[in-house]
DNA sequence: AGTTGGATGGTCT
DNA sequence: GACCATCCAACTG
């Protein structure tokens, strides 16, 4: 038994402190050839139609759909026209919430993820889908792989977008149950024996367009004093 | 160590 | 047509 189904029933607050400490899990592919995992140590959380922050407070659309549907399901959006981010639907069928995972501590596989993200980054640069061959591009990418060395394992997933990024996560894979054992890319429990983090919770980052009270609710949950929670770090933790 | 602005395209009024 | 659940390089001090 991989998964844990059973906190699927929780509210949104409740779930995203579950999933503080969890495992995100994707299998090894034909194409990569290492597993990877990584401790989650931030959520947000994006709680029913009234939340002015979330998708949802629009009501049901094309992008926002999964959010609507049953827990444990991915929901991946594309931010700033560049970055894709990955959140977990939570709460009953029929209702609106999710949880977003802000950041993630790699624990294996981290030469695949420096490559992920390395790889992400080339795909940015002007006329890189232009370059006349696989060498020319594997160049870039390599010059981009030349300048993460510099950035510490804890660091490699300290952001929403880094996250999709390191584990090679678009939007395609919304829709997919993360809570399926048999799903390439899950949610696991922390390790037996391992104690659940303590927690803090702080006021949700990015969301000043939807005003208060929406941008104090303290719904932003991060594992206390871990390096790889993102900036800003919240305060007293 | 902290601040600023540019990149980029989908989504919604 | 405005805005965005962001990241990074290129500055300042």
């Amino acid at each position: 038994v991989t998964v844990d189904r059973s906190i699927l029933g929780l509210p949104t607050l409740e779930f995203g402190r579950a999933l503080l400490g969890a495992r995100l899990v994707r299998e090894a592919g034909p194409d990569e050839s290492e597993r990877r995992v990584a401790r989650i140590v931030e959520v947000e959380a994006y709680d029913g139609p009234d939340d002015r922050a979330s998708h949802a407070r629009f009501g049901r659309t094309a992008r926002n759909a999964v959010m609507f549907g049953p827990p444990g399901r991915a929901y991946v959006y594309l931010v700033y026209g560049m970055h894709d981010c990955l959140n977990v639907v939570t709460g009953p069928d029929g209702t609106a919430s999710a949880v977003l995972i802000r950041s993630v501590e790699p624990l294996e596989g981290i030469d695949a993820m420096r490559r992920a993200r390395a790889r992400r980054a080339a795909g940015r640069r002007r006329g890189y889908a232009l370059l006349p061959s696989e060498d020319a591009r594997r160049v870039v990418e390599t010059a981009a792989l030349a300048r993460l060395s510099g950035v510490p394992d804890a660091l490699l997933a300290s952001g929403p977008g880094l996250v999709a990024a390191v584990f090679d996560l678009d939007r395609s894979w919304t829709g997919q149950d993360l809570f399926d054992e048999a799903s390439p890319v899950r949610i696991e429990p922390r390790a037996a024996g391992e104690k659940p983090p303590r927690v803090v919770a702080s006021p949700r980052v990015g969301v000043d367009y939807a005003g208060p009270p929406a941008t104090e609710l303290p719904w932003r949950l991060s594992v206390a004093d871990h390096p790889s929670v993102s900036r800003p770090r919240p305060a007293g933790g």
